[in-house]
DNA sequence: AAAAAAAGAATGAACGTTCATTTATTCTAT
DNA sequence: ATAGAATAAATGAACGTTCATTCTTTTTTT
């Protein structure tokens, strides 16, 4: 195996290892030494791959962002009507967050922490843009009511962040049904309602 | 001043202290020595008030819950629309959100983000049952979609808390006009649509 | 004077990070 | 093709700092 292959899985032994570590008990229950054992490695070798414990954490969220991305606009086509892409997209995004549990909960608590630059936010809000663009066009067209992409966005995704977090803590189940009403929810919430 | 109500005035400036480090730093920015400092309080007199750090940060999600429970409830009267009954209560909420801004973005923080103990989670939970029992009225009335109440959390309530982190990060203004359409968005989401 | 409250100094443990070495790999000269 | 030199990767121990918490002493209240 080349040297650049080995330093890839290692890399991404040690940004699995913090996802996880950060999931079960925040960013402070994330220790560079715990981190080193879980990925089996030594402290000291964590810093030639990450500048420090920040850089660690803002690169595993640009990597988490991407995945994200890459799976909500899977097979997304923009000949179709709005509605129909969007259902697409959200659920992708729905079954990226319900497959990759610890990858989704990662993401909604960098949301609301301030565990992430503002800067690499910023580049990771960058991926999310075809979701802006199909917003756009729907309003152009009369289907998406002409509000402001933070409320579409609040409406219409983040509550998905919420259901996950639930389910993770055994309190309610997203099969089929509930992610069909979730799906309605969101739907109802954002569009222009003369259909 | 009697020696109770010292005790009292200490007490909130340490939980007030702790809300305000928490918010600029999440849990490890508040050492418990800084919410001394802030406090103007020795390290070790936290721990007359409080059993550990655990507890103080517990009690100060308790105390905020129930301030913000008691906002949201405020002039409630039940007999009026279900419609109007939501109403009231979600102004009231977001309301208090926009005028307690470090109370408000310490609560989606918790929601988050494993700070806070299962059980006292669900006591902060039992704040809310007035909500939960309009919806059940709603539903009964045929007024409201027959969805649980995690899924009318979710796409009513919950993307306020998004909409504070937008407006906190100067990203979003959330004037009146915005909340006029947030609330359409929230109420489109949940009504059973015969409107 | 006794009791309760608060203070500050001190605790060991854990933190993020760096260090001097060792181990593994690649390159060069024969 | 191979021995030896150079480079890169990885290590465990150690750094100073900060952590949550406790102990002893001082101050305040009754």
């Amino acid at each position: 195996m080349g040297q650049l292959q080995k330093s890839k899985i290692k890399r991404s032994a040690l940004l699995s290892a913090t996802l996880s570590l950060v999931n079960n008990g925040g960013i402070q229950g994330a220790s560079m030494a715990k981190v080193a054992k879980v990925a089996n490695v030594s402290p000291a070798t964590i810093y030639l791959y990450f500048e420090n414990k920040q850089d660690l954490v803002n690169q595993l969220y640009l990597d988490v962002k991407v995945s994200f991305a890459t799976a909500a606009f899977e097979g997304y086509e923009q000949n179709i009507t709005v509605k129909k892409s969007f259902e697409r997209i959200w659920y992708n995004m729905s079954s990226f967050k319900l497959e990759h549990n610890e990858e989704a909960s990662f993401l909604s608590q960098c949301d609301n922490t301030p565990m992430i630059d503002e800067k690499t936010r910023q580049e990771g809000l960058l991926h999310m843009t075809p979701l802006f663009d199909l917003w756009l066009r729907g309003i152009n067209e009369g289907i998406i009511k002409d509000i402001s992409h933070y409320l579409l966005y609040a409406y219409s995704i983040y509550p998905m962040a919420f259901l996950m977090n639930m389910q993770n803590r055994g309190l309610c189940e997203l099969n089929d049904k509930v992610l069909k009403e979730s799906f309605e929810a969101a739907w109802g919430s954002i569009c222009a309602k003369q259909e």
